[in-house]
DNA sequence: CAGAATCATTCAACCGATTGCATTGGATAA
DNA sequence: TTATCCAATGCAATCGGTTGAATGATTCTG
């Protein structure tokens, strides 16, 4: 075990006091920039490192940043999260990260657990079953900012990043219509949920625009599972009028859906077009490759990161920013497109 | 924003110094039983959250543990983390999490902020082009606690924890010679890391032990990308004499092959009878479902998190124990059964 | 050349919890 | 009654970096 250095080792040595090293450390303006050459190059010298836990203490930040996701293992947020740690990692902050398992009393205790860390801000996205942000009212209070993303809901003061999902779902399902599709079905999540409720306001408008009658036996509530898919496909083979078109709101259960109909000997696309959402990795091992809406996690957690950290370092007041709107696209496979 | 309640305040309010305080608080045997209701339940009453940067401070730690892994993006890999963060939230640590991206410069790096971090000891899955443990010299002379799992690489004074990989590998490829197989291909990743050596190995004494050959262009070494599942599935097509069973050391990888030979009109698992590896949720969305071992992702992470801090509480010394073996289990499903 | 302004550096008080050693007061032993 | 002991608590230094105010040195201004 070999001692550290301080900065009190670095004074001692070049005969300065230890709020010279401190300030020459930082930068600050105050210190002549010959000094600070001289200390830098000693400091490094000496395998000097900062003991965070003094600084931390002293200026009483943490420059630790807490995230909750819903899950850790999905593709979406795994580059969400990667965008996150980037950002976070040049701008010297740490992350703390855990997963709410779509539970909002799980949410509940880790915003807790956040809190006793004392992380400097959160970067949430939403447990399905959230209905408010009474849990995170111990950060309100405490001017402790907060930013959620993806899965969001509306709240004074604070900033959301999110796409618009009601552009998307009416954009998955205007193209199944241009593919002949007449009886579109939509499986969705929660809709509680942002995502899931704007999704189905998308899907319902594009109908009506397009003439068609919403039909509510072919919007079905699930939690998106590969059981709740395989469900859906058993669902379908019985209906006396199956749809010609299936708009899934996540990639995972319409691939499971769409193994159960292919079995059932239905023909994809052709007696029924599939979209999904997301662009997980399987929706190009599914045969036919599945059509889906992609949408730009890494920039997403890049830009929930970085806005946080701006605002730490009151560069931007987030409560001024509300939304931030980021774009999607549309991506068309074999599921989708009829010859 | 609102003022902490520290020791002091609690001192002042029940006329007892900020020693007796914290030394109720940590549950210390000199301090009277009533004493430490009485000051725990103010604390309570107060909002009082201990302040762990001045904690850290004075007694020289920093309850937190740092993981490198190569990727987050993995059933497998999210499942560790869930084990390792339930073990810790339990012993009162955190956890740092990041990724080398299979890259052992990346690994690097991130060895290095956690390093500076100063996290109380390392949990660390190898990238797949990771040489050496040089990067972690730091810790070692130190004194910090290092555990490998999964990835590892042969570390004196360093406790691994895997599962018998070369008997996984054995029992898939005997699985496929059981099920009529005599011509069986292996497709795994960068033979540096044990986990597909050691499958390689066992590969080829099931081979040798049913006494066939052992036939080098039947071996495939690849990254186990989507692409180079792909690519394997062109490589075999347009073989003269195609495998009639195919072990890949990667669902993810398997699947894409399996979906690309389809397409190519192989019958699965007539023509070619598939094993994977690992147990991912695709395993179950391909047609047919693949046969694969299943490997205990949490149990392994919980494992893990318990041994570094079993050790760091001077519990066990992880230096005399080497390796910790799991069980995995051979997951036999519709892509290997010959009717 | 006095006085002001500017620059570079130091002083010393924090931040809040921990801990070795000292102290207190009451019970027990001699 | 006094010495002894023990359980319970307090004192004060410590961890290492930060920062407002003070100091000293140098340059500038009129």
């Amino acid at each position: 075990m070999e001692k550290e250095t301080t900065i009190y080792d670095i004074a001692r040595i070049l005969n300065l006091s230890p709020a010279t090293i401190s300030r020459a450390l930082n930068d600050h303006p105050a210190i002549n920039s010959n000094t600070k050459i001289l200390i830098s190059s000693k400091a490094k010298e000496m395998g000097y490192r900062s003991n965070m836990f003094a600084s931390n203490l002293r200026r009483q930040r943490t420059n630790t940043i807490g995230v909750i996701v819903p899950r850790l293992d999905s593709s979406f947020m795994s580059t969400v999260l990667s965008g996150m740690e980037k950002v976070a990692n040049e701008a010297n902050y740490n992350l703390i990260i855990s997963q709410s398992l779509e539970s909002a009393k799980k949410e509940i205790a880790n915003a807790k657990t956040m809190f006793n860390s004392r992380v400097d801000g959160l970067l949430v996205s939403l447990a399905s079953d959230t209905d408010n942000l009474d849990h995170f009212g111990t950060f309100f209070r405490k001017g402790l900012p907060l930013i959620l993303f993806d899965r969001v809901l509306p709240q004074k003061n604070c900033t959301s990043i999110v796409i618009d999902n009601l552009k998307a779902g009416y954009d998955a399902t205007a193209h199944l219509l241009e593919q002949g599709c007449r009886r579109i079905m939509h499986i969705t999540g929660n809709t509680k949920r942002n995502v899931y409720a704007d999704r189905l306001k998308g899907y319902k408008l594009a109908l009506t625009d397009h003439c068609l009658p919403v039909d509510d036996e072919l919007v079905r509530m699930t939690n998106l599972t590969r059981q709740d898919g395989l469900d859906a496909a058993a669902h379908i083979r019985q209906m006396a009028a199956p749809p010609d078109g299936l708009f899934v709101a996540s990639d995972f259960c319409a691939v499971s859906c769409m193994g159960a109909l292919k079995q059932s000997g239905f023909s994809i696309p052709n007696d029924i077009a599939v979209v999904g959402f997301n662009n997980d990795p399987v929706s190009q091992v599914i045969e036919p490759n599945l059509t889906t809406i992609h949408y730009p996690g890494q920039e997403m957690g890049e830009i929930a990161a970085q806005s946080l950290i701006n605002h730490l370092n009151g560069l931007l007041r987030i409560n001024t920013t509300n939304t931030i709107l980021l774009n999607y696209e549309l991506i068309v496979r074999a599921s989708s497109r009829k010859v």
